[in-house]
DNA sequence: ACCTCCCTGGCC
DNA sequence: GGCCAGGGAGGT
């Protein structure tokens, strides 16, 4: 289940016994950093959800990994797609993840505006896709990603190299506050409650939306109805009043 | 700049 | 049965 760690007895072998001495995180990749420089790379995927229980809990469909700790503590991955993933890795290994592919993080270290247009000058790909793109800034989603366009008054289709100074301004001065909310509801539980938070409650964010999965209900600003269109696969919720 | 694939489950 | 879903890698 650990399909990201080639041999899977890595997994155990690199961990047991170890200390883990940090946690951090670049976007959404959350790192676990071991004694003996192991670094425990860890991401939810689409349908995943850490959980934090005791060894003697029973344990819900789908905890796909599970690490034990000796305080009697386990975190597991809960993961019914299995999109998400733990791997253990060596210094050698971490420098070839795809963590050291990550733009700077979209939550500590936004980029100023001057080089966000520097990033999407001539880029021809709407603007949604490329705010989803990790390698230009690391931590949006498709739900963040949609409400940081509603809230910058931006559609996700244009051409990103087309935007206004202003325009790339105001997208900027979005994520923040958009994350931040976020976070401050517990992140977005979705219908299905895919993701709840380590302790079992769900994220109330999805209360809060003002785009994301409510086509056909009215903007909370001006009242028109939401569409929904689908940009680079992935769907887009905007309201056509609001953003140009 | 596109596609496809990796998976399971819920809904129509 | 078909379609859809919070993400990302890999190939063309």
């Amino acid at each position: 289940m650990i399909r990201h760690q080639r041999r899977k007895a890595d997994f155990r072998d690199r961990l047991f016994g170890r200390k883990l001495v940090e946690l951090d995180r670049h976007g959404k990749f959350m790192l676990g950093l071991f004694e003996g420089d192991i670094t425990l790379i860890m991401h939810l995927g689409m349908s995943g959800r850490m959980q934090l229980a005791e060894p003697g809990e029973k344990r819900v469909a789908h905890s796909n990994v599970v690490v034990g700790f000796d305080d009697e503590i386990e975190l597991r991955l809960v993961d019914p797609r299995t999109f998400g993933f733990m791997v253990a890795v060596t210094p050698e290994e971490f420098g070839s993840t795809s963590v050291g592919k990550l733009g700077p993080d979209a939550l500590n270290q936004l980029p100023r505006t001057a080089e966000l247009v520097a990033a999407l000058a001539g880029r021809t790909a709407p603007i949604k896709a490329l705010l989803l793109d990790q390698r230009i800034m690391a931590g949006l989603g498709n739900i963040y990603a949609d409400e940081v366009l509603f809230r910058s008054r931006v559609r996700g289709r244009r051409k990103a190299g087309r935007l206004s100074g202003p325009e790339v301004g105001a997208i900027r001065k979005s994520i923040g506050p958009v994350l931040q909310a976020g976070l401050r509801s517990g992140g977005t539980s979705l219908d299905d409650l895919a993701y709840l938070l380590p302790d079992g409650r769900a994220g109330e964010f999805v209360d809060k939306l003002k785009v994301y999965g409510r086509e056909g209900e009215p903007c909370k600003r001006c009242g028109s109805a939401i569409r929904r269109s689908v940009i680079a696969q992935r769907s887009h919720f905007y309201c056509p009043e609001c953003q140009v």
